[in-house]
DNA sequence: ATCGCCATAATGTATAGACATTAGTTCAGG
DNA sequence: CCTGAACTAATGTCTATACATTATGGCGAT
């Protein structure tokens, strides 16, 4: 190991991140205590904090401290992170209907399912998502047990299992995938569209580190949205 | 102007990159020469190199110097760079079809147009690409003659407008819209699918620094194309 | 209670130096 | 001509220190 002292601590801030041992909002050592205990110089454990900030790992404050950031609405991701804020923000009534809700073990059988929990057990979520009692999106969603088992205590009535992952599983890495499908069959009906309809099906994976989180397949309802997507170099701001 | 000396150090070279002083794979004055030129300690502008680095704009080599990162194939963003180079990863055949070519002033009263070129000049073009002589896309595309010049003497039955912009004009940001609607008349026919097929429509707009460089509509064909886009942290290495 | 001021604890910026690491360059010896 | 060894110029890391900035928490006066 001859990485450079203040990438060791970055790491070592980032992996208790990561593993929830510092949970989002939580506030981190000062930069006193850690230098003390790396017995190092400031300037060391400011790097490593500052990497991470510019990552957007965590909030640094004046006078308050270093916090872990709070799950970020993506910044400047792919805009769909969440239904529920882009309805309200449309001032329209936001409601998830849970259809379905099962656990069962991950089926070895399929790659999605390995690749996410391994053989371990899965929560299955079925539901739709409505703005003002307009059905939006038909979702489909997997969520590994192993990496969130804080979910099985959670109703899916309040909250759609979107913006509870959202805002308590921060995620470091999401492969997505649009492609524009006709609405057929029980999709189309649920969806309160006829059938043949373009709908965009998009298709979600997200990992904290190694490990998978969630999977989920939505079918946007028409044109009823955009998927709006900024990229630009990383500004520290 | 009070921000800090290592970020205005940071700015002032960005600059000169994003205005093409700096050409990619041009070398950049060492830390020496730029803190002699600043007058300040080589930390500060090493911050400001730092940045610069983590950001992708600059490549730093140990003896050699630092440079001007080539044009990146914008690793991390939405996958659908260029239709010519995924198509043929598919082992098929592209083809650009190049069907309007025209030359005017941008349209003020259009905020597209406004935004793109002001009141400057407009290459507009409209194309079909193809994949072993299957269309695949239709495209609309409008291109600022300020900010790309050299276009006006392109032959784009060569080489697809796309293709050409990317292999010459750096950009550093981007706005993407993705939405599913329905092949109608024209459009539907210069992709021989039949009307009512859903599709991808993609819009683009590009910018270098504060300059429009282009925007374009594609009409990606059915199911024929996903689009992919993988997050993650910008990982330094 | 509420408002405003102020001390203070934290990060932000910068300096001047030291040594480590790496990779071009040069030059000697085959 | 080629190879490898030594040199050296550049970045990479780190220390110790100083002062700037700023939000917060507490205290005092309204």
């Amino acid at each position: 190991m001859s990485l450079p002292l203040h990438e060791r601590i970055r790491r070592e801030i980032e992996a208790d991140i990561l593993a929830g041992t510092l949970p989002p909002g939580a506030r981190l050592p000062t930069e006193l205590e850690l230098m003390a205990r790396h017995g190092c110089a400031r300037m060391t454990v400011s790097k490593a904090l500052s990497a991470l900030a510019t990552a957007g790992l965590v909030d640094r404050r004046k006078r308050a401290g270093s916090f872990v950031a709070r799950p970020k609405v993506h910044s400047m991701v792919l805009d769909i992170p969440d239904l529920a804020v882009e309805v309200e923000r449309r001032g329209q009534r936001y409601r998830y209907e849970l259809l379905h809700r099962t656990v069962r073990a991950a089926d070895p059988a399929s790659p999605v399912e390995a690749a996410l929990a391994g053989t371990g057990e899965l929560l299955r979520i079925e539901g739709v998502h409505h703005a003002d009692d307009r059905p939006l999106a038909v979702e489909d969603r997997l969520i590994s047990l192993a990496a969130v088992p804080e979910i099985r205590a959670v109703d899916f009535g309040l909250i759609s299992p979107g913006a509870w992952l959202l805002g308590h599983v921060p995620w470091t890495e999401a492969e997505l995938r649009v492609a524009a499908v006709a609405a057929e069959g029980e999709a189309a009906a649920r969806l309160d569209r006829p059938a043949g309809t373009a709908c965009l099906a998009v298709e979600r994976r997200t990992w904290r580190g190694a490990d998978g989180i969630t999977w989920v397949r939505q079918l946007l309802s028409g044109s009823d949205f955009d998927l709006v997507a900024s990229f630009g170099p990383t500004r520290a701001g």
